[in-house]
DNA sequence: CATTTGACTTTGA
DNA sequence: TTCAAAGCCAAAT
């Protein structure tokens, strides 16, 4: 099978593993509450030096025990993360409604008015 | 060092 | 908004 999951930085790791992924969740997480990003605006913060593809994929990679709020973060359409990355995409817009976020009626985030401009 | 893969984005229809 | 295809960059094997 193909893991190709890229296996993030364990914690038994060397050092200096901070390569591209500490520097998406120092960003992730300097994301207010009630306010969301997409994959590309990060992206773009970390000086267009990566692709969107992976700022989702630090994601993946982003340990929980981090404090990292993944849940913030989302795709351009303020969609959450297919399949179950927080225990479903319902629960995860429960919690964004819960911060204050602006949802729309199609069960979308409002990245209008949720997205975190720094 | 080359290949593979991916929680995405953009463009066109 | 949705569907489809291409582009993109970085890390793992």
């Amino acid at each position: 099978m193909s893991r190709t999951v890229l296996s993030l930085p364990k914690a038994g790791r060397k050092k200096q593993v901070e390569g591209f992924f500490s520097r998406v969740y120092a960003l992730v997480a300097q994301i207010p509450p009630g306010k969301v990003m997409t994959y590309g605006q990060i992206a773009e913060l970390l000086d267009n030096a990566c692709s969107a593809r992976y700022v989702g994929y630090a994601m993946h990679a982003a340990p929980k025990e981090r404090g990292l709020p993944c849940h913030r973060v989302i795709n351009r359409l303020g969609e959450m993360a297919p399949g179950m990355a927080f225990g479903g995409a319902e629960e995860q817009a429960r919690i964004l409604r819960a911060e204050g976020a602006a949802f729309k009626k199609n069960g979308r985030v409002d990245l209008a008015l949720s997205r975190f401009v720094p």
